[in-house]
DNA sequence: GTAAGTGCAAACAGTTTGCATGACG
DNA sequence: CGTCATGCAAACTGTTTGCACTTAC
């Protein structure tokens, strides 16, 4: 955890980004609230630290946290944008029916079934390992 | 189509709703935009038949054919919702690893990870005939 | 006729942005 | 000390709602 925070500062840095308090408080609350959550928690938690944080800079930090390609958004069926971190997502399988080529994608994809189902169905998927079957890029150009 | 359409408005018709221009407009639209479509494609496209169709009313009818459990709302990465009718929709396995149970679920959950598949990979998942293992709501129960 | 549906405009939630001020390096 | 980040408030987008009016049944 505060490796993973070591590591996002460190990586600011070297992109020649600024270090501000702001923020180091939002990386350390990104790491200890783990899994999907929004801006407006992240702002709260945020706020008790330190109450003169504004949101602008929540959503300001969680661009640059994005271009940087360290959390990634989804959208889960309700109004507000959930935010992960990427360091622990596996990865899955594009297996081409055709070509037999296979190709990974991240297991962010799944985060909207993951949930609806454990939601709705009280199913607790297990998305190690899964390997979806289609026709891939270059065998559907054909 | 001409079918489905009239199965939506008698299905209307059946539950005590009434059978305004305006809804036969936006279902016709509807069942014509195949796929996924946003309030407002629905609202431009209703609009070329009757411009003093209003925005509001396409959303009441979206949020009415929603309860009757006609059409889904999916949301997509982007800012809109999406929404697509449900009649297509074929189902998937859900099986328990402990106890063996298989139960299905819609294909509708789906629509996220085959859009984005396609997006940002090119690639065209078959998501027919799919199982999911996990654990299961009584299996996690105990 | 009466309950339900409509249009309009205003309200709303979540997010973004412009600008003056403040602080990292 | 220059440049970039911040706070604030105002703008913006997608969606919902209150209300007077209209319409289906």
């Amino acid at each position: 955890m505060g490796q993973t925070q070591a590591g996002l500062i460190e990586e600011l840095r070297a992109r020649g980004m600024r270090m501000t308090p702001q923020r180091a408080i939002i990386f350390e609350t990104i790491n200890q609230l783990e899994g999907h959550i929004t801006a407006e928690e992240i702002f709260a938690q945020v706020q008790k630290v330190n109450a003169y944080i504004s949101l602008a800079t929540v959503y300001r930090t969680l661009e640059l946290l994005q271009e940087f390609d360290l959390i990634t958004p989804t959208n889960l069926g309700d109004s507000q944008t959930c935010f992960a971190l990427k360091e622990h997502c596996c990865h899955h399988h594009l297996v081409c029916l055709q070509c037999g080529n296979i190709e990974e994608f991240s297991d962010d994809l799944f985060d909207l079934v993951r949930s609806r189902l454990e939601d709705e169905h009280g199913f607790q998927v297990r998305t190690d390992h899964m390997s979806l079957f289609g026709v891939c890029k270059a065998c559907r150009g054909e």
